[in-house]
DNA sequence: GCAGCAATTCAGGGTGGCCTTAGTTGAGGA
DNA sequence: TCCTCAACTAAGGCCACCCTGAATTGCTGC
């Protein structure tokens, strides 16, 4: 453990999360997330090779060392704990939960975090449908594909992406067009810059770069 | 809000404590109590002052303005309410508590604080029986004495101070000796350096550093 | 082969929050 | 009265983490 701070953590979290969107990791991808000035991510991605948690490649690509990645794993699997716990257990509204365990995610202990996996059934995944790294269930990973590449047809929504969380009013309007994880939505038409959908709640058109970050499962014709 | 660190929450959150113990609060005490240098809390509670959550009377002591007793009352209701949560939902070990609500306190949003308050039933107290401030249910303010002032007899604990949860030893031997709220005790006898108690879990010698800190109600002798 | 652009580095700055060392101040006791 | 001691101030320093502005590097396309 040593030193380390919150943004240590904020770091290594990020750069899984680009890994996970299967973006390759340079350092001017998480001077875009954090808003951050170049020398300033530069800096801290120096401390972070320093301290044995990051390696930078000849091509310039940042990438986790097992330490690292052990860490990252940690403050993502707390952060979608953290998820599982506001919303059902303590109830808070869906589209809040992400800003809330940003915080959460820093300050919860292993001892808490073991007790949270017992108390929320050891969950798959997230309230937003990501996979909570870690826990002993076998994540039943479905098939899944971004709803901008769905083929016209019936889905499930599976899974939120991180990176839409961030943003209220992308939740709010996912929350609205009931494509929350576990809904059934139909998509009608797909296009360059959005797909439209029907959900129990109308039609909607998504923005292609909300589309490309809400993932969906085809529904399977189940024979009668 | 404006702009407000763990640093002011954390200073704030011990002037009030100290208040609630009845001491005089001066800065020599926060030195005390934080292990920081004197200049360094000077410089603090400079700053407080600067942006108006404290005032330095002209014989030194330390008092919160308005505006500072709000901040600070709702950092303790958060702490209190933290250990609410960590104990009778997530079933995290009384001892352990008082350190991670430490963190938390600092993280805790109003929805959150405000479903929590729901959730738990509006308590009145932490595990450790000290008050929620804020909280709609009137504080049954019983008459509380500390363990080293009370009169050889029956007692119920109702209360560990704050003061008393930051030291990992003492709060394994309150738990030891099944001295938590809620529990019986009789004491048999009182000296300079200790209280001698009987509990369900046998005789103890209780220092009188810790006996200061241990509030116990007295039994009444309900006519049968 | 070179211009342009994205990515990064270099140099220099600021703030918050901690430190030490060395005064100053004021009240109480010898 | 004066000394002492607790409490505080003054001055200077360090590190983490953020900034801007001005090079530099290296690939890409003309």
């Amino acid at each position: 453990m040593a030193d380390m701070h919150d943004s240590t953590e904020e770091y290594l979290e990020n750069i899984l999360e680009l890994e996970e969107e299967g973006t390759r990791v340079i350092r001017a991808r998480l001077v875009e997330r954090f808003g951050y000035s170049a020398p300033t991510v530069s800096e801290a991605i120096g401390k972070l090779v320093d301290q044995g948690y990051v390696e930078l490649e000849a091509d310039r690509t940042v990438s986790l060392t097992t330490m690292g990645r052990e860490l990252a794993t940690k403050v993502v699997r707390r952060h979608r704990l953290a998820e599982r716990l506001l919303v059902d257990v303590i109830g808070l509204e869906w589209e809040k939960v992400h800003r809330e365990a940003d915080r959460w995610e820093h300050v919860i202990s292993d001892d808490v975090e073991e007790k949270l996996i017992k108390l929320l059934g050891d969950p798959a995944t997230c309230p937003h449908g990501n996979p909570i790294p870690g826990t002993l269930r076998a994540s039943d990973q479905r098939v899944m594909v971004a709803l901008s590449e769905a083929a016209i047809g019936d889905v499930v929504v599976t899974r939120v992406s991180e990176r839409l969380e961030i943003n209220d009013d992308h939740m709010r309007l996912i929350a609205d067009a009931q494509l929350t994880p576990g809904m059934n939505a139909r998509v009608t038409a797909q296009s360059e810059t959005a797909t439209t959908v029907s959900t129990s709640s109308g039609r909607h058109a998504i923005a292609a770069d909300v589309a490309r970050h809400l993932y969906v499962s085809v529904v399977q014709l189940t024979p009668v």
